[in-house]
DNA sequence: GCATCACTTTCCACAATGGAAAGTTTCGAC
DNA sequence: GTCGAAACTTTCCATTGTGGAAAGTGATGC
């Protein structure tokens, strides 16, 4: 009956960067970085985990004459997002306000 | 501005806990190793862990002729799980639904 | 006193997380 | 074409978190 929560997106980290692509389009790498204040390489590593789940879509392209990284959520990570906030709504739901 | 998300609470099943925990007075050790389907030595670890951030007060007292433990979300866990929660919320604000 | 219940602690293994530093790829300049 | 810099990626390493099994503890019940 629970469904419950997705350990690749619970992640702290990791929860917040596909909080920040279920909100847009397309966002570049170097912006998620200095959201979540981490350093290159465990952002890095997080895109990796995200990409190798199929949650997220990595594409290459140059703007403003250098290379950047473009990240967006995939179908199947919008629908794994749902899902997991869903189940934290669930658990949140019994906690009274106040 | 973002209120950050709290470690200790944040923790799959001492996220459950907690949120089961402050939607009653009190509740068994044994009924909580129910719903989060741990180990006795995983629960007792993570009370020990939420009774040391000072978030959960524990209880001994017989009931039907046996000791039980009785859990209960102190004042601060209380503030800490709203504060986590609320956290959570924002992050899921920007998330378009569907 | 001895068993039993209800946890606690210890022991152990393993996965997750993080940063630094080295490595790679891609441009733009020359 | 190659040199340097930007933008990541990988490797290395240390630390922490998580989980179960098994041994330990304390409070009854007999």
């Amino acid at each position: 009956m629970s469904a419950s929560l997705d350990p690749v997106i619970h992640a702290p980290n990791r929860l917040q960067m596909c909080c920040m692509l279920a909100a847009v389009d397309t966002i570049d790498f170097a912006t998620v970085r200095e959201a979540l204040d981490v350093s290159e390489s465990v952002l890095s590593k997080h895109v990796k985990t995200l990409e190798e789940s199929g949650y997220v879509k990595v594409r290459k392209a140059a703007s403003e004459g250098r290379q950047r990284t473009w990240l967006s959520l995939s179908k199947p990570g919008r629908e794994a997002l749902r899902s997991h906030l869903a189940a934290l709504k669930a658990m949140m739901a019994g906690v009274p306000e106040i």
